[in-house]
DNA sequence: AATGAATGAGACTTCATTCAT
DNA sequence: CATGAATGAAGTCTCATTCAT
């Protein structure tokens, strides 16, 4: 019924006795997120979890204290690989104001972020009070970060062309919505719904909302 | 030790000895609504449920007879909650078909449905990939039939306007996407964000693609 | 190697399904009692005490919350037999004072509360500083009521006869400690001192206190 | 995630890497010491020990080969401390019995031998079956010795005056249960009884024994 | 001589489900 | 219809012990 064959991971080397704690806590972390995509958050349990890590039992606790802890380390590593790429992205100095919000844009849908598997981790967290309030605290600033400069880039934005009736702010909080509207999608609908899509449907978004730097995708053609 | 008081909900005549099986039922589903809102999906049991209800720990079982169709049932109940609420408003046939595509959006975000209590069922379902399945099944129909109804209207709206860019299509995907974003919104951050914000951030995001149709909703002047 | 048969105890009724909840209750501490002795405090899982009772690992904590309340309602069902077997023995109004203080010297050491099975529980709340803490919460008004009462009658004793060098005081802490000391002698060789060892060594003692209330008892004569 | 600060002990030249074997031992049984008192008995773990003693997890099943031997050579230590003690205070040629007696008296309630935290040590041995076991092997040949010679200063005394009525048997074995009493009062009670109000209840129950060779203590007069 | 990562058995507790009453 | 006692599997976490380094 059950399977109970270990399914151990990575080189015998990166399971071998006695690994850096930063080589484990990372295996540990990745087969949460495997875990959480298979059996959901709520049907995570040490044991699936270290099952897939192809490691005891014990060794969670010793590397993460408790299993509260080790979720909140596996979101935190999303929200910073998140981050990470944005940041990474908008480093090109070069980049008008409209490039940067479309590397933002396109950071959001980047394969490495929006897939179903790491998807499955922040709605897991979405989906009952006791995570989410450990979300608010761990995405805080890092939300209001990304607020922040993506606010001044529609700013910038709309400073450069005639954009009198349009609010950055609002533009901005449809965005942002339109966001976690997608990645519901992607993960619920991973066949009919992907990545490329919703990058496709957000230029159309910021083209009816900043014509002059944004053309539409136009559908096959 | 210390009894827990039940908190026996409704009059004394709907929690009596003998009620008749629909009234149970609704009793039920409304105790897990409330657990759900209150201990998430996983943290719902049929203890939490019948406590709220105030009612026996066996009478769950002896109404739903798992916990899987319990919470299945109350999905439903949802679903069709909302159905229900946006056909009645399309019921008036002298609305116009901006009007109508209107109507659905304030259906997504009437007080009925779009409260934190409620939408915590729907991103409970969303967070856990067993659910995911009941979910899909669930909505199939009804989310189809929404499509179609707000698609037409979409194409009925460009055809009475110089739309020739816009693609309905486009549209309503987005559409639909803000619906899921906002709803995450109001669930994550109930006191920072409103039905009422999502329904003027949908009016803008209307206005921008049928601006002949909507106006902008202008913040305080 | 661990035995797996049940011990089931008592008769078949006793150990049906669906006993009242107060039987249930003694019937586990009953167990817990037996299992303290065999295997200690701390060795005392809720699976040797439900294997002992001949029931089910869910029960304990249904009837008792949890091991812990488990443990603590055991003491308090010893340390109420002990009182309540001390003031019975003091209820025939016809005793004299010295009469008295020896019933109560004996409701120490009567054999339903003096057995090792029991004093195993006592010396087992003693050993560990968090059971000691429940001990003194526990026997607080108990022991203080004992103390009145023999510290009062040692008083009268003392009014009786020539006994101006004789501090009630200092004889009753003498007799508490003989009490405790004696406990932990029969606890720790059943086989070599008894309770009525004890008795007659607590004869002895108050012989010499108060020489023309009590005889010391003579061994072999 | 927050490291627990060391409470490393002793001098860094007793800490350091590579100590004489005997050090260790002693470093170790000190904190074993410790952590019982505590922890207590069953709540001390290889791990509080070496937290307390400074040492990594490891090291005490290097010197102790395991847990359990650990322990008896804790308990072993204790009762070869208190035997050293009275054994010494008795080495003076030119005491009385009487004087003998009482030296034995305070050996037991040297500040060194009986505080909590030792006490809890003998306490907890006494808790459990398992332990007790360990503690009859272990002081089985010491306390005969202090039995012996007890018994043996308790007849000189006899002899001494007129205590025909006098059983030094009777005696000794209230003494020793008296030592026992209110070692558990002082456990339990740290702060509303001191070794020396055992003293000099001990005092008292001497003079009554032997009034010719013991004068009770006269509370503050 | 010393470290600390790793193991795995076992503890307490929770809970969906069953069933006598 | 309804109650609530009872079951037993499964989950989280602890810990003595082992062992590579």
């Amino acid at each position: 019924m059950a399977k109970k064959t270990r399914e151990r991971r990575g080189s015998a080397t990166t399971a071998g006795r006695t690994a850096p704690p930063e080589v484990r806590r990372a295996q540990l972390i990745d087969a949460t997120i495997d875990s959480i995509a298979q059996y959901g958050l709520s049907g995570t349990t040490m044991s699936t979890v270290t099952r897939i890590a192809g490691l005891s039992q014990g060794i969670a606790n010793f590397h993460f204290q408790s299993k509260k802890n080790m979720l909140c380390e596996t979101l935190r590593f999303l929200a910073e690989e998140h981050h990470d790429l944005w940041k990474a992205q908008l480093a090109d100095s070069s980049l008008s104001s409209a490039e940067k919000l479309l590397a933002i844009v396109d950071a959001h849908f980047h394969a490495k972020i929006c897939n179903p598997r790491k998807l499955a981790v922040w709605f897991g967290f979405f989906g009952e009070p006791a995570h989410r309030d450990t979300y608010r605290e761990l995405v805080k600033d890092i939300d209001a970060e990304r607020w922040e400069v993506s606010v001044g880039l529609c700013r910038a934005i709309r400073e450069q062309g005639k954009y009198e009736s349009v609010d950055p702010d609002s533009v901005m909080r449809n965005l942002e919505a339109l966001y976690d509207g997608f990645f519901l999608n992607i993960l619920i609908y991973p066949d009919m719904f992907s990545g490329d899509d919703a990058k496709r449907l957000v230029r159309n978004f910021l083209a009816r909302a900043f014509p002059e730097h944004f053309s539409p995708f136009l559908e096959r053609s």
